[in-house]
DNA sequence: ACAAAAGTGTTATGATTACACCCATGT
DNA sequence: ACATGGGTGTAATCATAACACTTTTGT
């Protein structure tokens, strides 16, 4: 269609940016679950002599043939054996000093599952679930990476029905509501929490009780299944004013 | 330090890591003003022959020894000639297929700047402001990136102070109600449009009036020095709890 | 009987919404 | 005098936060 103007062809582009292509691109995945009401991290042994005795986050390099989400995905299937799992995008870092292999920039995601259905494969370099609040530092710059991922998640947990990822089918309120502390290092009060989760209307009746627990049992619920969102929200891009 | 046992060194994984750097790196920039009462932003018509006539945001490849943050900061310098502009990363977009040249990963990232003190480099390929709500299509994912950064910006104008980038030192409650009516596509009422503004405590009444306007003159303020972040806030990672 | 947690309601405060009139200035 | 926008307050509704007692179950 259009004649031979100064305009380049991508095929023409292609060439000038050879020069650039030498930059890795990575992911890391957050991995998160709920297990022994505390917030827990999936995390590897670093393999690299630089950052020996510390542990990393469990990432990859992106294949040129692969999407960034897809090797995301990638990452947590291989490692957790989880298929459907929520899993979202959250920044990406790049600093040029960040990898001492070289240049390697990565975008960070962050996931929710349920500790119950995960099947670990625990092979080697003591892959493990470590407790959030006891990492005080991490290989590369994966300290951040948690950190912000943690905010991410803290912001989200707030305002849309995510933390259910982290829970069986079927939970209790006070299971629920010691997660939302577990994950906001704070304590709730029972009735406003049971209030406003009543308001939000995200849950289900199961009118069943809580088996096997040494006191009075609680009522179980689940999440609504309109509200079941394994794959990312999209953002809205007209969400409605707050202001005035 | 640590002894020779099967940790792989940086400069040894450095090898293997070649195969992997075909993957190119750029960045886009939403840069956003305030000018005519509309919402703008900048872009110039793509030069690829493949989007022959449309029009792209402003982006580059990202150097091997540039930072992310570096890169998106050099572009929007090199285009409207500003130093201290608010800028802040929103998503990367890495689908295989985004870029007809080849693999090309992209970090987006939005900018805020006041019509009145950029002097652009209004020099060729009809770089210019374009009213955001005109826009329906781009070249490659571009119209993608603006509706996230779009939507990003709309999330992030309730809660902080970061619309007064867009504004000049000095303005009315009206231009800034103005402003909030156009990012937001609402319109609010003056009384508790002024009375949200003035719980929020971000402005300073300079004891000016407004010159120059065909009706009774409004006061003039100016956004409290210490709310100038220009620099991206960092995400705190403890926000206090919205929840019970 | 005791321990442990379930379940439940009221009051006070602060934010939000809807809504209408007089005032100051320029033309 | 008219047109334009500046400036202001009240009442209704809703969300939030603080707070204590009775009930059910397992041991």
């Amino acid at each position: 269609m259009a004649k031979g103007t100064n305009l380049k062809t991508a095929e023409l582009e292609k060439i000038s940016h050879l020069d650039y292509f030498n930059i890795a691109v990575s992911v890391d995945c957050v991995i998160f679950c709920y297990e022994e009401k505390e917030l827990k991290v999936l995390v590897i042994k670093s393999d690299l002599e630089e950052f020996s005795g510390l542990y990393s986050l469990l990432g990859d390099l992106v294949r040129p043939d692969e999407d960034l989400d897809t090797a995301s995905y990638r990452i947590l299937q291989e490692r957790t054996g989880m298929e459907d799992v929520y899993l979202e995008q959250v920044h990406t870092f790049g600093s040029i000093d960040r990898h001492p292999s070289g240049r390697v920039i990565t975008t960070a995601y962050y996931s929710l599952i349920d500790a119950k259905h995960q099947k670990l494969r625990l092979t080697n370099n003591d892959l493990h679930w470590h407790p959030v609040r006891n990492i005080k530092k991490m290989a590369f710059d994966h300290k951040a990476i948690l950190d912000t991922c943690l905010g991410r998640l803290r912001e989200q947990v707030m305002e849309h029905p995510v933390i259910f990822n982290l829970l069986p089918e079927k939970f209790s309120l006070r299971e629920l509501q010691e997660l939302y502390e577990a994950i906001l290092s704070v304590s709730l009060d029972r009735r406003n929490f049971r209030k406003k989760i009543g308001i939000k209307d995200w849950l289900v009746d199961l009118n069943e009780m809580e088996e096997d627990v040494p006191h009075r049992p609680g009522k179980l619920y689940k999440l609504k299944p309109e509200f079941k969102r394994k794959t990312p929200r999209r953002k809205s891009s007209n969400p409605r004013p707050q202001i005035a």
